[in-house]
Order: structure tokens, then sequence, then C-alpha cells
DNA sequence: GAACACCCTGTAGTAGCTTTAGGGTCAAGT
DNA sequence: ACTTGACCCTAAAGCTACTACAGGGTGTTC
């Protein structure tokens, strides 16, 4: 029966992760390090696939990595009840149904200002640029502020 | 007839912003460096008050600064047209929805983990850590990678 | 002349990576 | 034996949009 054992990027193809991501979360203590060959090259066996699998997941879920540390705490002692799991999760569920909300705010702010400009015409004139040089920006509340609409830039590989 | 004239504290009280963050744009090259006095404060008149309105507006409907770069310059080209304002704006509006239903795949993944474990029992058996093992996330596609759900943290004043 | 609110610069820290620089390892090919 | 090329290594810097800090100057009031 032989093991696994895989390099990091024999790893990191498997997972769909970047190789730097996986030496990343090594850094930050996500994962422990792991055993190496002669030549100094980490070699994965399955219970580090399995906790980078873990991880990689909760990412997917955007959990961060805070968030994830706590999960890996929890998993890590066996013989505890799973309501510390389920507050994570329940307080990560909250945190996206907020951001929706505020999303969808933001989205008929802008379709209101964009409406205003339907030719176009000149920049002198530009109704869109009016809107957003008032005080107060139209009369409608302003969009809560804080929160960042765009991700992270997408991934190589 | 007395023109406007602020110091840096009294622009950032008027239009919500934190002083460090008004710095933070003339170091961007976003707002150009102002007057100073004798002592070397900065002194703000009213086009540059007009400019931080935008700027502020901009980023309340969570524009990025290039976004924003890219609306100051076509603002001071009054004689063209206004194209380029309307494709900045499309394509953020396009950001907006991308990332609502980026979001709302995300909370129904969320949902579903959550709704396996209803009731406390201990880690060992949690189905939600059972859940986040799996190789590929349950059965239903993963979340689209790489969009962020925590907003900036809250500023102060 | 001392207290105090305000201002200045410069630097470092935040999250979650990504990129770059400058090298070492190892199997295959000539 | 030697070189090519794919892979691996570390350490440090860069990214966004700020925020916070250290260490000091200014200006008004008591």
């Amino acid at each position: 029966m032989t093991t696994i054992q895989l390099r990091i990027g024999e790893l990191a193809e498997q997972l769909e992760l970047p190789v730097e991501t996986i030496r990343y979360y090594e850094r930050e203590g996500l994962m422990p390090p792991p055993r190496r060959t002669d030549g100094n090259y980490r070699v994965y066996d399955a219970p580090l696939v399995d906790r980078l699998t873990f991880i990689r997941n909760c990412r997917a879920l955007d959990m961060t990595l805070n968030e994830i540390r706590e999960l890996l705490r929890l998993r890590d002692a066996p013989e505890q009840d799973c309501t510390g799991v389920n507050d994570v999760l329940d307080a990560h569920i909250d945190h996206v149904c907020e951001r929706i909300n505020a999303l969808r705010r933001l989205k008929v702010q802008l379709q209101g200002l964009r409406e205003r400009c339907r030719q176009a015409h000149t920049v002198e004139e530009c109704e869109i640029l009016s809107g957003l040089s008032a005080p107060a920006l139209a009369s409608t509340p302003l969009a809560s502020r804080h929160l960042p609409v765009h991700g992270r830039k997408g991934s190589k590989r």
C-alpha cells in the first residue's frame, strides 16, 4: 500500500490553488510545516491534503483566515461539542446577507445615476458628473460606505 | 466676498472624511497639492472642495481609486463627449451585479452546510466539518472563488 | 509661558495574497 | 559529462485603500 506523497506543485494542481498560496498558508500557521525530501522539497501526505482541502473550501465560502483558524482549532478537538462551529458559520452567513443588501442598495444608486445620461453629450453638461459632484450625492441616502465591490484579482491557473 | 478657505480638519469635518484619507488622496495624486499657509498648513478652496466631494461620492459608490482617476481625467477635459464616463459607470455596475450574484450563490451554499448540523453534537461527527473537508465541497459547484465578503473596517468618524 | 487643539512628515501595519529576485534540485537528452 | 528545462527553495516587496503611530511644529487661550 503506497501512501500519498505529493510535492507542492502536484498538490497545487489537484486542489487548484497557486503554489505560493500554499506556502503562504504555511507561513501563516494554517498548515503545519510538512516533511522535506533530501533536496529540501516539501512533501505532503493525506492528513495535510485533507487539511488544505478544508482550508480551500472555507476560502471558497469566503471565510477569513481567522474564521478558518477558529474552525481548524475546533476540528482539531474532536471530543468537544460543535456549537462553536455553528456559531462561526452563522456569523459568516450574517456577513454575507449584509453584503448582499448593501450591494443591492448600491446598484439602485448606480443605475439611477446612469439613467441621467442616456445619450452621449459633452462632459461639460454630463448629468452623471454633476450628480457625482453634488455635496450629498443626489437626494437618496448615500450608499452605506465601506464595503468593497471589487473581488480579488483572478488568480493564475 | 470672502472665498472659501478651509484647513484640512474643517474640510474633513464638512465632508465626513478622516483627515488622513485626504492626505492619502493627495499622495496618490487624486487631489493636487493645495496652497499652504506660512505655518505650512494646507488650505483648501472651492475647486478643491468640489474635487474631494466628487472623489468621496465615487468612493461611496464603491469605485476603485483607478476608476475615480479615470473619471477625474474625463472631468478635467470638459469639451470631450462623455462616452468614457458612461463606460466607467457601466463597467462598475457590471462589477456590482456580478458580486451580488456570486454572493447569492455563496449564501445558498452556506445555508445548505448549516442545515447539516441543526442540533449540537460533537465535533467528531459534525456534518458541517465533514462537509467542509469534502474534496469538491458537496455536490453543488463551488462558489465562484475570489470574492471577498468582508467589508472595510468601520472607519473612525 | 504653559496647556491644548490642531497641523506636519514619514513609516509601518492591515488582509490575502501575488510578484520578483536570485538561487538550488533533478530527470531527460546530447 | 554537460546542458536544458521543469520544478523547487527563501526572502522581500508590491497590491488596495486606508489607518495608526511616532515625533515634532503651530497657534490660540489662560
